[in-house]
DNA sequence: CTCTCCCTTGAACACGTGTGCAATATTGCA
DNA sequence: TGCAATATTGCACACGTGTTCAAGGGAGAG
C-alpha cells in the first residue's frame, strides 16, 4: 500500500523540463545549464525527490554496496572491527550490507550468495572461510573479495593478516625475559587460522628455546572459556607464564587466575594476550598484549578496495608489545 | 570492466524456455510445471543465476532492506544490540543496511536520506534522533520507522524503550535497603534521553526519601568517563553509594573507586550499574545492575517490523534487578 | 551575413525482473 | 470421442535510472 516515491519524471515536470535534465542534474560532470540545474534542484526540493538507488544501480548492473560477513559481533575485537570499517566505507560514499553469520562455525556460503544478488562490488569477510567455489564466482562476476585473517591457499585474493607469527614470537620473548620455566600455551576449540598461526608459532619459538609448553585448547573464543583454562590449569603449580592467544580469552584467564586459583600476576604468574582490545587497558586487568592495530587493518581493507580484480595483495598487519602490568618485568 | 552477471535471458535460453518460466520458477507460489522447473534449475545451477535484487526490487518498488542507523557500535551495549539485531534480520529473510553515525552527536538525518535511497522497507535507529522533516517522510512514503530509546513526541512511530523509571527505582530501592546516606549519580554529558530519564528518575526516588544525592555529569558515555567520575567524586569519603546510568561507566567507576580511591566495594561503597552489558559479571566486577534483556528488546524490533504503518506502538522493555557484588547486602 | 564550433536539450534505449492477459496444452468427466 | 474446466506458457509492459545520439541554438570569427 506503500505511496509511490517521487520519481525523475515528477521533478522534470514540475520543473517543466525534461526528465534527462534531472538525471543530469544530479550527475557529477553531466552537461546542464545553471537555469535548468536550478530549476530542477528547487522541483526535486519541493517533492523531496531521493534518486532510486536500485534503478541507478540496475543501470550500471552493480550497485555501491560492500558485502560484509561476520560472526561473533559483540566480541570487543569483532565489534571494534565493524565500527570502524562500517565508519570508513561510509566515508568513502559506499554502503555497508551486513550479513552476520549468528554462529562462527556455520557455513558462510550462502551469505556471500546475497550479497551477490544485491550486485555489491566488493565482499570482506571477517570471519570465516568461503569455500573455493564461491572465490572463483567473485572472480568471475568481477566482485572483489577481501578476506581477513584467513589464509586462502590461492593468489587472486586480497588477504589481510595480522602478523601472528611475529606477535606470538615477541610474546615468546617476552615471557622467555620474564624468566618463566613452564608455559600454557591458551587456545579456543574453533581453530581458525589465527589462532592456530599464534600457537604454533608461540610453541615453535619455547620449543626451540628450550622452555617447556603445555597446550590447552578448548570451547568457543570466549571470557568463559579463558576462566575455564585458568581452572584446569593451575592446578598445576608450575606453570609461572601463560599466552593467550586472544584477550578476550585472556582476561577471563586473568580473573580465574587471581580469583579463583589465587595466583598473584605478575608475581607468581605471567600473562600475555594478543589483540589489545579496549578492555585490555582497564584498570582491573592491565594486560600485557601484543596490538594490532585496527587503524593499520581498516585502512588496509579499504585500501584493497581500489586494487585491481584478481591480483592478490596481501597485507600483513604490524604488531607491537604493549607493556602493561601482567607479565614481570 | 566488470564480467556481467548471468541473467533470466540466459538461463531461458539453455533450458529451451521463455524467460516468464525462469522469473516463475523462483517465484514463490507461481505456476510452472514439475518439468519446465526442472531444466531451468538445471539451467540455473550450470550457469551460476542469482536473481538481480535491484531489479527486482526495482519492480515492485522496495527492497527488502532494512536501514539500520547507529553510532558507538563498539560499545557493548551497542554491540550486542547490533549482533542480536542482525543476526534475527537475517532469519526473517531481510537484509541490514548498516549505517554508522561515527559520532553520537552528529546529524543522523542524512543517513536516513541514504537509506530511503535504497528504497527499504524500514529503519531503524538505535542512537540519535531523526528530525521531525524525516518522520514525515517517512510516513509519506510507507517506511516503517522504528526508534529505540529516544521519545519522539508523536504518535505515529515505533518506539521501544527500555523501562528506565522502573530500574531506576530498583536501583534507587536497591540503595536506600543497603543503608547508604550519601549517593553519587553518574552519568555522561551527551544527555540521552534514556541517561536523562534514569538519572531523573533516580534522583527523585532519592530525594522523595530524603536520601542525599549529588550528581555528576560530564564526558562520553566510556569507561574512562567512569573512571574519572570516581576520582573525582570519591574525594568526598561521605558517599557510600553510586548509581551508573549505564554499566560501561560503572565499571570505569568501580575500578577507580577501588584501584585509585582505595574503596572497598561494597564494604565501604555499593555500586549499581545499568544495561548488564557482558563485562558486567566478569570476576573482576560481578557487577549488581539493572538488566534489560537484549532478547526482548530485539524481539520487539522484529515484531514491529510487521505492524502497520503510522500506528505507534510503544513497547517497555521490562527490567530485572541482577544482584551481584557490589552493593552491600 | 555566413559558417563553424561548442554547449545544451530531448527522445529513445538498455538494465533485469515480476506479472496481467490471452493463447495453448492438458486433464477430468460423461 | 467430445466438451468443459483447469494448468501452463509466452508476450508485452512497467519499474526508474544513466547515457548515446542527433538536433537545436547561440556565440565568435571571418
Amino acid at each position: 500500500m506503500a505511496k509511490a516515491f517521487v520519481t525523475s519524471v515528477d521533478v522534470a515536470q514540475r520543473a517543466g523540463v525534461s526528465r534527462s535534465a534531472v538525471s543530469r542534474t544530479f550527475t557529477e560532470g553531466a552537461s546542464v545549464s545553471p537555469d535548468v540545474r536550478r530549476k530542477v534542484l528547487q522541483a526535486a526540493q519541493e517533492l523531496g525527490y531521493r534518486v532510486n538507488r536500485l534503478a541507478q544501480g540496475l543501470n550500471n548492473s552493480s550497485s555501491n554496496l560492500v558485502g560484509v560477513v561476520g560472526a561473533n559481533l559483540s566480541l570487543p575485537f569483532m565489534a571494534k572491527q565493524l565500527d570502524m570499517l562500517s565508519i570508513g566505507l561510509l566515508r568513502r560514499g559506499q554502503q555497508c550490507l551486513l550479513l552476520n553469520a549468528a554462529d562462527a562455525r556455520s557455513d558462510i556460503a550462502p551469505l556471500i550468495e546475497l550479497i551477490f544478488e544485491f550486485r555489491a562490488r566488493a565482499i570482506v569477510v571477517l570471519s570465516g572461510e568461503p569455500p573455493m567455489s564461491i572465490v572463483d564466482e567473485c572472480l568471475a562476476n568481477g566482485v572483489k573479495l577481501i578476506v581477513i585473517n584467513r589464509q586462502l591457499a590461492r593468489s587472486d585474493t586480497d588477504i589481510i593478516l595480522s602478523d601472528d607469527i611475529a606477535g606470538a614470537t615477541l610474546a615468546a620473548e617476552r615471557l622467555k625475559t620474564a624468566g618463566c620455566q613452564k608455559v600454557a600455551v591458551v587456545t579456543s576449540g574453533s581453530e581458525t587460522p589465527t589462532q592456530l598461526r599464534r600457537c604454533e608459532a608461540f610453541s615453535s619459538v619455547m620449543t626451540a628455546a628450550g622452555t617447556e609448553i603445555v597446550v590447552w585448547r578448548d570451547g568457543p573464543t570466549t571470557y568463559e572459556t579463558g576462566l575455564k583454562a585458568a581452572r584446569e590449569l593451575l592446578c598445576d603449580r608450575q606453570i609461572d607464564g601463560a599466552f593467550c592467544v586472544t584477550d578476550i580469552m585472556a582476561l577471563g584467564f586473568l580473573d580465574g587466575a587471581r580469583n579463583d586459583m589465587g595466583r598473584l600476576v605478575p608475581e607468581d604468574l605471567s600473562v600475555i594476550g594478543f589483540d589489545d582490545i579496549p578492555q585490555a587497558s582497564w584498570r582491573s586487568y592491565e594486560l600485557t598484549t601484543i596490538a594490532q592495530s585496527f587503524e593499520v587493518l581498516t585502512e588496509a581493507v579499504l585500501a584493497a578496495l581500489d586494487h585491481e580484480l584478481g591480483q592478490s595483495v596481501i597485507t600483513n598487519v604490524p604488531v607491537t608489545l604493549i607493556e602493561r602490568n601482567t607479565v614481570r618485568r
